[in-house]
DNA sequence: CTATTTGTTTATCC
DNA sequence: AGGATAAACAAATA
């Protein structure tokens, strides 16, 4: 479920906590989300460290500990976070517990495809290296339409749809924002990278950033809901028609994804 | 019982 | 070599 927005919307679940210190830590040490990363042992280091802030990277979230140490999560497909209150018991997918001093953070994951990751090597911002070397985020300046001509050119036979989840080049971005911008430009996702004009990129470009804002406005703050005349109420209806001009819409799977489209007015 | 899932990594093929 | 594609991961839901 996660992308750009939803991972933003989680993150600020755990700011309740800022300014607290952690006094223990729960885990599921058998959890596919500690996998990728073998020292479990050390994530007791973490324990007697205060949360500081937390920022979002697209769809990756840093939280911010006291002495230089920190704590990444990424949230998968079902990942998510959420404040609770200490005596609260555990439910059967919590993977992480944080024990604060007023309440618990937990991180909740069903497919268990999210991962958790920390350390103690940062610079004097807290920040880890690995974080500061991250591709630009959509929102940032250095998003621009020559990087989108790289990605262009390295990946010359993807087609358009698979380009837009590439994370190194479109951070955040996931299968329901890319057909979103798919059908905002009205390009079909299938079109090969190569094929794609200037224009047309530089139209990706504008809504790229346009639906990431309004999604983080909307979704990223209260997960309130996105405006009707977008794909995005429509696509997985059964039965639902391309908001623009009624067709009715196409669901395949491209690239390995369910995509949908209109097939009207997706034609460029 | 089968097919589906808003993500990513790995293996395999080209 | 490196890019494209399919499979794998796991569990809930229809």
């Amino acid at each position: 479920m996660p992308e750009l927005a939803e991972v933003e919307y989680y993150r600020k679940k755990w700011d309740p906590g800022i300014g607290e210190t952690i006094q223990h830590i729960l885990v599921n040490h058998n959890s596919a989300v500690f996998k990728k990363f073998k020292a479990l042992p050390s994530l007791n280091s973490l324990v007697g460290k205060k949360l500081i802030s937390s920022q979002c990277h697209g769809k990756q979230m840093l939280f911010i500990l006291s002495k230089g140490t920190w704590l990444s999560i990424h949230l998968g497909m079902t990942g998510n976070l959420r404040a609770a209150n200490l005596e609260e018991p555990r439910e059967k997918h919590d993977h992480l517990v944080l024990l604060l001093e007023k309440r618990s953070l937990i991180f909740s994951d069903p497919r268990t495809f999210g991962q958790i990751k920390w350390g103690s090597q940062s610079n004097s911002n807290g920040i880890p290296t690995w974080w500061q070397d991250l591709p630009p985020t959509i929102l940032s300046e250095d998003f621009n339409l020559e990087r989108l001509v790289i990605a262009t050119k390295r990946h010359k036979k993807c087609n358009v749809k698979a380009l837009l989840l590439k994370q190194e080049y479109f951070p955040g971005i996931g299968n329901w924002m890319a057909d979103e911008i798919l059908w905002q430009t009205k390009i079909h996702p299938k079109r090969l990278s190569m094929q794609l004009t200037k224009q047309e990129l530089h139209d990706i470009l504008k809504k790229c950033r346009s639906i990431s804002r309004v999604a983080m406005r909307i979704i990223g703050t209260n997960w309130g809901d996105l405006p009707n005349d977008w794909l995005f109420n429509h696509r997985w209806k059964d039965g639902g028609r391309c908001p623009i001009d009624g067709t009715p819409l196409i669901r395949e799977k491209i690239s390995g994804r369910t995509t949908c489209y209109c097939p009207f007015c997706q034609n460029r």
